[in-house]
DNA sequence: TTTTTTCATTCACCTAGGTTAATAAAGGTG
DNA sequence: CACCTTTATTAACCTAGGTGAATGAAAAAA
């Protein structure tokens, strides 16, 4: 159960024995069933998660309508910087696209992490540089490319998206409607 | 000469005199003039900057385009995060828009300084949440709103802009044509 | 000053992708 | 199985913003 995690931070840090015990300790484990909402609109996000297995759907609302930001895996970290960052509000919501089993860390326990070992404070830089570039690159995909640009660049680049996640969610977050997903779709079809 | 970087570092961590009469040491001073280009496409980016005085601009090239990502000015900092943490070449370009007074700080020092003092490394994490937050802002702004709505957004939440930097810039920070921001200006001014 | 270059504006025209509405598959559920 | 809800597709139409070309204004150079 702490196997995924352990590999994921040691690409970043080198742990101690003793030290990964510790931080074990500071864990919770959570499950969640597909459709429910991890967070919404309005709560403070107080944690930071590692996703054991599952998926789940980053999103906000414009003029009622779903923009999607983000997709989670299994094996990657998720939290909503903006709120547990701030400790505001948080103005977006995750929902659960195939049921999802997290490891629960409390904004406390990792600022105590940071202060008690050094080596976790490098780890946070590190996690907070890769989502820097992580998001510089979907911006630049979002703001230059054309709409069919896009999406020949996520079956690409992310192929399992496709056989995980719903076409209008895609769409979503292609940032076009999912008429014109169809309609992209269709055009690459026909000319092969 | 030091006291903005000064100011500027203790908003994030309090360091005690030799801390910073140390950190001193490992700052250099580079003078730039209007036009210079100070990164081009191509150069590994080594260096974190901090601004003492005038006004930078960071684009890049799609199809022979100039493609503005951010305008820097005075008391903030600067590095093309990608080139400096990846180590590869950059794909981007910064030129000078007014002359621009730099204190420079080399990435060996940087991360000297991570490991020999703690608060250095919370610092870099600080920085780096600080980027994410701004890019994840704009990100937004770009993929959710008009031209239109983008415009009158960067006058409210950036007037300054306005007085230092030309038309064409701005509207490549809009990320649409001069052509445009004209037409944009021109029907605002029009219904008042 | 005149000349040249750079920057801003305007207009006509075009196209990618949004919008609305209808239809068709595909999945759940009793 | 039939029934209902959720997704996906298609087509007709519309609009924001791109494109190209011309003109004007301002700044820089001579």
């Amino acid at each position: 159960m702490f196997e995924p995690i352990e590999r994921s931070i040691s690409r970043f840090i080198n742990l101690e024995k003793e030290e990964f015990d510790f931080f074990k300790t500071l864990l919770t484990k959570k499950n969640f069933q597909k459709k429910e909402l991890i967070l919404r609109s309005g709560q403070i996000c107080r944690n930071v998660y590692f996703i054991n297995s599952g998926c789940l759907r980053y999103f906000y609302l414009v003029d009622g309508e779903e923009k999607t930001a983000q997709f989670f895996f299994e094996n990657s970290w998720y939290t909503d910087y903006e709120s547990f960052l701030s400790g505001d509000p948080s103005e977006n919501f995750v929902d659960v696209i195939e049921d999802t089993e997290l490891l629960c860390l409390e904004k406390d326990s990792l600022y105590k992490l940071y202060s008690e070992i050094p080596k976790f404070e490098r780890f946070g830089r590190m996690m907070a540089e890769n989502a820097y570039l992580g998001i510089r690159h979907r911006t630049k995909t979002l703001t230059n490319l054309s709409a069919e640009e896009r999406y020949v660049k996520l079956i690409k680049e992310r192929p399992k998206i496709f056989e995980r996640i719903p076409q209008y969610y895609i769409a979503s977050y292609l940032n076009i409607q999912p008429q014109s997903l169809s309609r992209i779709r269709k055009k690459l079809v026909t000319k092969g």
